[in-house]
RNA sequence: GGGCGUAUAGCUCAGUUGGUUAGAGCGCACGCUUCACACGCGUGAGGUCACAGGUUCGAGUCCUGUUACGCCCACCA
């Protein structure tokens, strides 16, 4: 035991004994049943740490460590989430480059020392062997920050999204999936990225208000009369195949049926009655483009109308004016952006005389993905779907009800579930047009023109996996082959990140991989994450796991807070608010930290509030000092507790521990740490000083307070465990073999004392110190004369105590009388 | 427009099935070198529990409505 106990540097030591120790490592001979795994969410790699970063990771280790301490072995895994899109831009950034695919692979290739101003491109795999490099840097930060903080991971069960074993098990899932029918291809207009060249789900899209103008354009009818559009996007005139207004809107009922002219480009086209059109909005009636938003998908699609494509994947219109559209005006906007498109064209429709009026400015919402910068456009392209219900209600039925099953914590959160489910309105779009990520596992065969024959695939073998076909052979042909008619091409899309995330469990189970090691960790126990992905990596991964296992992924779901900066707003890079924890750590110790984060309610939006950590800190403090006190007296052998006040506080500590256990099995460790840390701060305030004299005296009653004090004391340190790893585990060597971390939660089931004697001593203590306070002197100075007036009950009572309260009180004469109840204090100065 | 959540002391928050004068910590004020801790200890002042109704012997707690804030979703011409 140290002179002078200290937090510095408690966190190197421990982390480094645990490591050496082994002690958080899984055992894979135990039963399920004794196993409590856990489906740890993987970090993006590439973002910055903050403290978001630290926070629901600590609040998961709290419910691990407790776990472990009611005799669960511990499947705790990390895995990194390195596969995706912010890792190609962050690697496009960091080493100025540029992925273009056609390259060949270049195996001498290095990166310049600093990235050249102008990218530099190079092949997929070159790209894909820099994404690889550079997330191996950030893995070894988080890695590094996360033994910091204490999490009690097995550093053993590691995966990453874009290793093999994550791979094999994405490409496996996917298969199986096709094999089923629950993947499919379709050619179909989807919401697209113009700068990333990809398609993007609707779990990925944020609506932004945007500003807008409407425009208020004149079409012509048969008879020469106008009839007047309003629409934002005017660049998409040539793009017009119809209009369309609401079926019972008699302003435009007698148009239905008719045609009319397209002002500058002169397209014919019909005037049509649909539901969705809203008289309020405009003038109420619209034009139909192909294709300006998704309503206009639905328009065209249900009210069977042709194409007019004049958007190209890099969000530029196409060279050739599409049939039926004047080439000469058109030729005018070829090539240009929207942006630069809508500018020309307004000044041609005002100079054609078919604007009317000036537009007129608007704020709207508009469909962003969510790492974009530029407004998503409707593009038709062949994609790869997962049936995730969003067409078919018989799936999304299924899938609301496994919504059901799965325990949520807080409850509440199972809405967001539900109307995430209930809001679809599309299969899963899981192919991406990018370079970093799980490959499609298919191959097509080229016909004579060098078409790929997309309806009968080339699948590979699952022993093969994983496989990318666009270096990898399918069977029986050979390289040569590649490309040229009657050979073969590999499908040269890669899946959405949440085609792989969505398969965590299976992935760090080892699924098919290691059938003993899964049996015994799938289905998982616990599934903790941020509510903002519920509709992302939640849903994906219940739809892969009904899909292919017929269960659910786990049983229960822990869903934490977000956090915010100390102003309570939303942290983010752009704000520049973000708190990044490593100066936190430092500055407060880690403990302090997992404080702050386990203060935090379950699924409760929490600021970053230094005040708390340095409360935290505070009581890892008094957590050595007050042991350190409590171990200094004589240590008294095995016996019982005689004294109604040790008797009484070990029955409240015996409360404390039955509320403690109930907040953890409901996953509260909020609860738990707040009913842990009060009995605490009072052992410590009233207890302690109460026997502290006894304790000393090397008497009968100072077995039973010394015996009092270390059940105490290794209770309370047991309690704690979970939130203070470090400080705990200080304590406990001082006087055990072994780790704190691998004892059992205690089960302390004191009844014999009554809670109230401590109580009723502690109000009395508390009368005395406010004497001298009032007094304005030590709390050394004597009371010569103490007087308790009350209950003959309550008197009893305090008799139990009056000998410690002597002691603490510095009484010389105690006197108890029956009365009103009232306390006076003599001071022997006084 | 729909859904969910929050509203209690200056600040951050407890308050579990409704039960006597509503709690804690921080901050603040005033004290105290008390043999573990001055990164400490003690005492104290702070609240018409968002608002309006209702149920009840009794409401911070249950019901209805209103307001404010936050988050999620929505077909954005």
């Amino acid at each position: 035991m140290p002179e002078r106990p200290t937090l510095d540097g408690i966190e190197e030591t421990w982390a480094g004994v645990w490591e050496a120790q082994g002690t958080y490592a899984f055992d894979r001979t135990a039963n399920r049943a004794d196993i409590f795994s856990i489906d740890t969410p993987p970090p993006t790699v590439s973002g910055s740490l903050h403290m978001g970063s630290a926070f629901g990771y600590v609040q998961t280790d709290s419910i691990a460590r407790y776990q472990r301490m009611r005799g669960k072995v511990l499947f705790y895994p990390m895995g990194w989430d390195d596969n995706g899109l912010p890792t190609e831009r962050r690697v496009q950034n960091y080493y100025g480059v540029r992925c273009d695919p056609q390259l060949p692979y270049d195996p001498t290739y290095e990166p310049p020392a600093d990235p050249p101003k102008d990218p530099v491109s190079i092949s997929r795999r070159n790209f894909v062997e820099l994404c690889l490099r550079l997330t191996a840097e950030d893995e070894k930060a988080f890695e590094a920050l996360w033994r910091r903080i204490g999490l009690s991971v097995d550093w053993a069960q590691t995966y990453t999204t874009i290793g093999p074993v994550s791979q094999r098990a994405s490409q496996r899932a996917f298969l199986r999936n096709l094999a089923r029918g629950e993947a499919y291809a379709q050619e179909a207009p989807t919401l697209w990225d113009v700068d990333f060249r990809t398609a993007v789900a609707q779990a990925e899209l944020e609506d932004r208000e945007m500003p807008g103008a409407y425009h208020r354009v004149g079409f012509t009818q048969s008879d020469g009369e106008k009839v007047y559009i309003e629409t934002t996007r005017p660049e998409l005139l040539p793009a017009c195949v119809a209009l369309v207004a609401h079926p019972d809107d008699a302003r435009y009922q007698p148009l239905f049926g008719s045609t009319v002219t397209t002002p500058l480009f002169g397209a014919e086209v019909p005037v049509r009655a649909h539901e969705l059109a809203d008289p309020e909005k405009g003038s109420g009636i619209a034009m139909i483009c192909t294709f300006g938003d998704t309503t206009d998908v639905i328009w065209w699609r249900e009210l069977d109308l042709p194409v007019r494509s004049i958007l190209g994947r890099d969000g530029r219109l196409l060279s050739a004016a599409p049939d039926g559209v004047a080439e000469a005006p058109y030729a005018e906007l070829a090539g240009k952006t929207t942006k630069q498109a809508q500018k020309r064209i307004v000044e041609m429709l005002a100079e054609s005389g078919d604007l009317v009026g000036e537009p007129r400015p608007i704020t709207h919402p508009v469909k962003f993905f969510e790492k974009g910068d530029r407004p998503l456009e409707v593009v038709t392209s062949r994609q790869w779907y997962i049936r995730n219900g969003g067409r078919d209600a018989g799936p999304r039925e299924e899938l609301l009800q496994r919504g059901k099953e799965l325990a949520w914590h807080p409850a509440h959160m199972q809405a967001r579930y539900e109307n995430w489910v209930s809001g679809l309105n599309g299969d899963w779009l899981i192919s991406r047009q990018r370079f970093f990520g799980v490959p499609i596992p298919l191959w097509y065969r080229l016909d004579a023109d060098g078409e790929p024959l997309y309806d009968d695939p080339i699948v590979p073998e699952e022993s093969a996996l994983p496989v990318d076909p666009s270096s990898d052979l399918p069977p029986g042909f050979t390289e040569d082959q590649r490309g040229v008619p009657g050979g073969f091409a590999g499908d040269a899309d890669v899946m959405d990140t949440w085609a792989t995330s969505s398969l965590t469990p299976q992935i760090a189970g080892r699924w098919e991989d290691d059938a003993d090691l899964y049996a015994r960790v799938f289905p998982m126990d616990l599934r903790p994450q941020g509510p903002e992905i519920i509709r992302t990596w939640l849903f994906s991964t219940v739809v892969r796991s009904h899909l292919e296992h017929g269960c659910l992924p786990w049983r229960d779901t822990a869903i934490n807070g977000w956090v915010l900066d100390p102003d309570r707003k939303k942290m983010s890079k752009s704000k520049g608010n973000v708190v990044t924890p490593m100066p936190l750590l430092e500055e407060y110790g880690s403990d302090a930290v997992r404080y702050w984060a386990c203060s935090g309610r379950p699924g409760t939006d929490t600021a970053v509030d230094f005040a708390q950590m340095k409360v935290g800190r505070r009581l890892a403090t008094k957590l050595l000092n007050a042991s350190k006190f409590a171990l200094g007296f004589p240590e008294a052998s095995p016996g019982p507790i005689t004294e109604p006040v040790d008797q009484a506080m070990l029955t409240a500590l015996s409360a404390v521990v039955a509320a403690a256990t109930e907040a953890f099995e409901g996953y509260d460790y909020a609860r738990a740490l707040e009913r842990t840390e009060t009995f605490f701060w009072t052992f410590c305030d009233d207890y302690i000083e109460l026997v502290k004299n006894r304790a000393y005296s090397e008497t009968v009653e100072a077995d039973s307070a010394n015996r009092a004090l270390r059940i105490a004391l290794d209770t309370l340190l047991k309690l704690f465990a979970p939130f203070l790893p470090f400080a705990t585990e200080e304590v406990w060597c001082w006087f055990h073999e072994g780790s704190i971390h691998r004892q059992a939660w205690p089960t302390l089931a004191e009844k014999s004392g009554n809670p109230a004697v401590l109580t009723i001593a502690g109000e009395v203590l508390g009368q005395v110190r406010k004497a001298k306070s009032a007094a304005k002197t030590s709390m050394r100075t004597g009371v010569s004369r103490l007087v308790v007036r009350d209950s003959p009950e309550r008197l009893a009572l305090i008799s139990f105590a009056g000998a410690d309260l002597v002691n603490a009180g510095v009484v010389t004469e105690l006197v108890l009388e029956e009365g009103e109840p009232a306390v006076e204090v003599t001071l022997a100065d006084a």
